[in-house]
Parts: structure tokens; C-alpha cells; sequence
DNA sequence: TTGCTCCTCACGTCACGTGAGGTGGC
DNA sequence: TTGCTCCTCACGTCACGTGAGGTGGC
């Protein structure tokens, strides 16, 4: 007595494509109830009409199959809104990152000459820090450098110096790389080594930190004195952040 | 004079993995000035580092490679601006259905028992219309819509029943296919033939309007009734569309 | 001289789409 | 009986990522 549909019956009352619904028997998302063993025709009960819905839904909102997987499999509503609820979150990050990028392409755009950067050379001594890693990419990071440093300033009372962060090459290169967030202290667990760094101070907003990283390689390489090692970053100001660059110690 | 950077540097001027930006290369939207014959070793030009920033920027909003060539391509401002708002106004539409997703996606977790529908079987008789033709995709077709009606009332001062749109069945198949939006008028340049059809009327908003397709399906699978061709759909008022699923002419 | 930066294949990923070529049901 | 619905490979797409295996520069 469950109504059974053609694929094709199926997809016209769930917005699908064939194409797609095979796909979701091939990978275990969306099983129809039966198949034909002589002809491998695929017939769909009625009941799977929501079930696909919500597949549709999720699949507009970019969630990956395996997390549609997951949702469906959720035990309890709870569990399900919950994981939904995770998703949106996601997509909310995301949509804010938009906005900035939008916003900073106008900039982009209009920007008019740029003065000459100013870029000085520093040799950064040692120093005892609080740190905590992570591996993150760059959509990421932001989320969870400030997470990162927020927590370390629950265990670090009176800072040292300004919060600190450094990048070591994969992260660049490759796209991902475990960071370090730090915050100095004399009664750090970490001691950073000393180096000498090409430094340019960026002011503004986070989103066009680009434009620092841009001057700064093209002095390093100009002068010909780039060096292999993490990149620091300072934030001194919300809106202030030292970018430090490796360089060769120049034995003048 | 002009500074030249290694592939590992460009990369953290640019915040472009290596893997990128060979595949740049590659394609040829972003070509080293200089390739070493021997070693094969890129070099970049510190000048390109800010088409580099654009290029992470443009892809940050998902931006299609080709696109991106399009827009860096451009002979003028004017052009290059054009086509960035463009890709702009895709983006915000695309930001509104998810929006609407998001919260039609509430309203289906939250959603009560539903009472039966009410299904319908019709006669609907031959009709001459205004009608204009466009090829369109599930994501594309509200647009397209709403402009291809609007263009038609603007031809037809006082027409003789509801819009309408017929949808093919390679729409639903496939995914794309080709739409047909019209207006009844005595004087249209296209016929609609007679069919019968079983008929469920929708109340709420367009973007749960796949729930009445499931359970018109269902319906009609359940009858066994289900013929080919393309679905109907009248817009009484912006807040009542009923759909026509064509089904066999019951001989009883 | 050693390790490091860089190189080139070749293949994988994700979620399907695109034919080709072929068979069963009304 | 004809065309139509459906089927299964096999391969393509998009924008890279992932190793494997190997070579030049400080």
C-alpha cells in the first residue's frame, strides 16, 4: 500500500535530477525502496518525498553530502537542529567574510597611488611566551586566532608585550600549517628565538593585511636578504598590526 | 631593475599556495615573468603582486577562473568595474535564496502533521497566449521569470485569465530546460493544447512550493495516473500558485 | 656537501553532468 | 511495433590538493 514512483515521477516531486538521485543511491544518502533485479529500474516510496526535500534544502545551502549523511542519521531532533544550527553558523562566518571582501575590493578598486612602504630592519631578542598551536587554514584562522589569544589572556594576567602570532612557511605555501598564537611572559612555556626581521606596519582593517604582506615581499626581495622561518605578526591596536618578515642578518 | 620573487615568496606576498599559482600558470591567467629553461624555477615581478591580491580576492567570492580572466582582461575601468559588479549582483541574489533557505528550512524542521492535500483531476481546454521562450536552470528560472511576465504584460494590456509557465519535464530531469512563461490572450502567437491534469493549489511562499509537487506526485502515483509532459504552473495571486500535473484522460 | 626550494607528472577530490550504447514497458 | 523511460559504464568538469620521484642553488 506505500505509493511507489519512477524516477523520473520522483524528481519532478522533489526538484532533483536524475542524474543527482542515482548519485545518492550510488553513495548511500538516498536508497530507493526498491529495485527491479531484471531491469534495475529504481522505484521511490512516497514517504521519501521529505527525506529528499530536506536533501534538496541542505544541498542548496552548500552542505557537503556527508553532512547531509549525518544530519539524517542524527538519533534525535536535538542532535539534528543542532548540527543544522552548526552548518548555518558556518555560513553566517562565511557571508560576513563576503561582505568584508566585497566591501575591500571596492577599496581595491579605488585605491589611489600608494606611497612607498616603510619598511625597516629589526632583530627581535628571545622571549618567553604563552603559546597555544593550532592548524588552520586561512578561512579559519581569523575564527581561531582570536579564540587562541582570548584564552591566553585567562592565563596570562599582565602581558609582557603585545599578542603575537607566527605563520611558518607552509602556512602560506600550502595553504594550511600549524600557527602559534602567543602572548608574552616572563613565565612562558615557550621561548621564541631570536631573529631579525624585516617589520612594516600595517593601519587598517584586518581584510587588506594583503597589501603589507605585497610591500613587504617586494622589499625583502628587492634588497635580496629573504630568509626561510615563520612570519610574526604584532597586534598592537585592533587596528594596528606589525607584520615581521625573515631576513638574513646582514654582517656589515 | 624590476624585483623579482621566487614562487615561495610570491606565495606569502600573495597568500596564493604554490599549488595555485602553478595552476595559474597552467591556465594562463597569471604567467611568471620569467621561467628558467633550465630548472623550470618561476619568477615573479613585484608588479604583479597586486593583480595576484585581486585575483585571491575575486576567488575568495567564488569567482570562476574564466571570469576572472574576463574581468583582468578588461580594455577599461569602466568594463572591468561592470563586470565586478555583476558578479556582485549573482552573488547577493544567490545570498537572498539562501536567506529564504534558511528560513524555509525552519519552517520544514518545525512543521506539524500536514493534512491531506487537496488534489484535484481538470479538464483545462485549449488557450492561445503571449508566451516567450528562455533556457533556465532550477537556480536561474525566478529571475527569469519574473522578468519574461513582466515583458509580457507590458504587450498585453488586459489579459484573459492568470500567468502561467510550463515547465518541461528535462527541467526537473536534467535540471535545465527549456521554460515557457505566458499570458492568456485571445490574440497570443502560441496555442496551449488541451490537457487534463490534477491540480493542487499552493498558499505560501515560492520557496515551499516543492512541497505541493511532493505531494501532487504522490497523488498521482498513487492513482496511477501520471502521464508525461509538462507541468503548469498559474500564478493566481503572489501568494497562490496552482500547479498542473498532467495525467490520463480516465476513459470511465 | 647537505638539506632545501623548486620542478614535473599522475592521480585524487567533490558532486554531479555528459554522452554512448543498450534494454524493458505501454 | 514503435518510441519512450530507464539502465549502466566511462569519462569530463572545476579548481586545485596530494603525494612520488627527481633536480638545481646556497
Amino acid at each position: 500500500v506505500t505509493v511507489l514512483l519512477t524516477i523520473g515521477e520522483f524528481s519532478k516531486a522533489t526538484y532533483l535530477s536524475v542524474k543527482a538521485l542515482r548519485h545518492y543511491h550510488d553513495v548511500g544518502l538516498l536508497e530507493p525502496v526498491a529495485v527491479d533485479p531484471a531491469t534495475g529500474y529504481r522505484r521511490y516510496a512516497a514517504e521519501q518525498v521529505p527525506t529528499a526535500h530536506a536533501i534538496r534544502r541542505f544541498r542548496e545551502l552548500d552542505m557537503p553530502l556527508d553532512e547531509v549523511r549525518r544530519v539524517l542519521a542524527a538519533p534525535d531532533l536535538a542532535t539534528r537542529n543542532q548540527a543544522i544550527l552548526e552548518h548555518l553558523d558556518r555560513m553566517q562566518a562565511q557571508l560576513a567574510r563576503t561582505q568584508e571582501g566585497v566591501a575591500s575590493l571596492h577599496a581595491l578598486l579605488e585605491e589611489g597611488p600608494r606611497g612607498a612602504p616603510d619598511v625597516s630592519i629589526r632583530s627581535i631578542p628571545s622571549m618567553a611566551v604563552a603559546a597555544v598551536r593550532g592548524t588552520v587554514d586561512h578561512d579559519g584562522c581569523g575564527a581561531w586566532l582570536e579564540q587562541a589569544l582570548a584564552g591566553l589572556h585567562d592565563r596570562v594576567a599582565s602581558p609582557s608585550g603585545p599578542d603575537g602570532a607566527l605563520y611558518p612557511d607552509e602556512f602560506f605555501e600550502d595553504g594550511v600549517g600549524e600557527v602559534v598564537a602567543y602572548v608574552p611572559t616572563p613565565s612562558g612555556d615557550l621561548v621564541l628565538p631570536a631573529v631579525t626581521v624585516a617589520v612594516l606596519v600595517h593601519d587598517g582593517p584586518f581584510a587588506e593585511l594583503d597589501q603589507a604582506y605585497g610591500a613587504l615581499g617586494t622589499a625583502v626581495a628587492a634588497r635580496g636578504i629573504g630568509a626561510r622561518g615563520a612570519i610574526r605578526e604584532h597586534y598592537l591596536t585592533p587596528q594596528t598590526t606589525e607584520v615581521c618578515w625573515p631576513v638574513r642578518q646582514e654582517d656589515a
